[in-house]
DNA sequence: GCGACAATGTTAATCGTGCTAAGTTTGAAG
DNA sequence: CTTCAAACTTAGCACGATTAACATTGTCGC
């Protein structure tokens, strides 16, 4: 009844549309989008409530509903636009690096690692439970899973470059590479490196060690 | 008021205590605890409410105030839990595997795992952020520190039996192979390698092929 | 233009939750 | 047996998610 609209994001917000303020509210879908993201970059992703975003639209509580499905609906959207978002930086980062394997891993480890770190909140509805059946919200998976398609056709680069276990099944490389990223990404998220990791130095030293440790992991993985 | 009481698990309530049902209810705060686990299995990480555990326990809802401090303060004693568990499934696969370096490594690399996707709910309350504020529950910090210490001692081992780069500094490989394991754990924790994984099977062999990775990348890591 | 209709919002109400304040019961100690 | 403190209870507040029922307003066919 109030679902299934997912795209469009600031194009339009029927047909025509678009003009002035427009509408009621204008695009409210848009606007409850931004101050969600805002919301949970700022409160953590608990500390979102569907009836404060509503308010800080101006709108009354039950309006959301005729854009999203729910809370989670909302922030099944906040979470695809945020794996837009980590999938344009991994693959800016990746033609940064053209060329050299080892580099444009590096560069795509790096930009993992760093979304996660500078957006700790937006990391954690992506991958998070706040979302709970990622299944029911195709766009998410399709977005989650082009993000780390990137990942996969980095490794097959350098497989095709000799410079991996040729022997070695893609898939396997795949999910040890974005595990390690992953992983990493996760413990900072989760403040269990914080010991360790404390100035952006630190998050590029310990990013680059891991993913050196995990590149020649791979490169000897010919098992 | 109501915090700073953290261990003494079932062993006395009090002082003498512990005979037939004892006290006013007996021991609530472990049957909260045993509660709350249960239902943080059943239900996820958000589907654990105070007054849920406090009706299932047969007492108040106010009562729980009384053991922990708030919701929070459970789910802290939940994770610290946790993390017990997982520190002694992960010592008693070390121990079957003594002696040969790589067997240890992957037995405590495939226990972390198994540990998490086994309990997946339980392994989100110790890491996520259903308790913000780790570092206010010193029993939490000290539980974790605990359970990656054992990653650490491994490696170290490692190292000893000279099969790692023995110029590599402990604590750069010790984070390498912890965020891999992590990594794996969290991924099949958020269900996004469903696809890859879902008999007993796959996550046997997801495991040993990270571990392996990993392994082999911290062996030729004396960078 | 002008109804009909669907999209968009609003109000009001229900229900569950976390948490606190103010008692009440009960075990234990003097 | 009195006293005290720990362990619970009741009552109540402030929220939040969600829904049903109602109101408004663009848009479209004519």
């Amino acid at each position: 009844m109030a679902a299934s609209k997912e795209n469009q994001s600031s194009t339009a917000t029927k047909k025509r549309a678009r003009k002035k303020g427009a509408y009621h509210h204008g695009n409210l879908r848009r606007a409850l989008l931004d101050l969600a993201l805002a919301m949970v970059e700022k409160e953590g992703p608990g500390g979102v409530s569907l009836r404060a975003v509503a308010r800080l639209a101006g709108v009354s509580p039950a309006a959301p509903y005729r854009h999203f499905a729910g809370k989670e609906g909302l922030l099944a959207a906040v979470a695809v636009e945020g794996f837009r978002t980590l999938e344009s930086k991994m693959r800016t980062a990746s033609e940064g690096a053209e060329g050299m394997a080892l580099a444009e891993f590096r560069a795509i480890g790096s930009a993992y690692v760093r979304f996660a770190a500078d957006n700790p909140s937006h990391f954690r509805v992506m991958f998070g439970p706040d979302v709970s059946d990622k299944s029911s919200h195709p766009s998410l998976k399709a977005a989650a899973d082009n993000t780390s398609q990137i990942i996969a056709d980095a490794i097959a680069k350098c497989q095709r470059a000799g410079l991996e276990g040729a022997d070695a099944s893609p898939e396997r490389l795949f999910v040890a590479a974005w595990a390690t990223f992953h992983g990493l990404a996760t413990l900072i998220v989760d403040g269990q490196l914080s010991d360790m990791v404390q100035s952006d130095a630190d998050l590029e030293k310990v990013g680059n060690n891991v993913t050196d440790v995990i590149y020649r992991g791979l490169s000897f993985s010919g098992l």
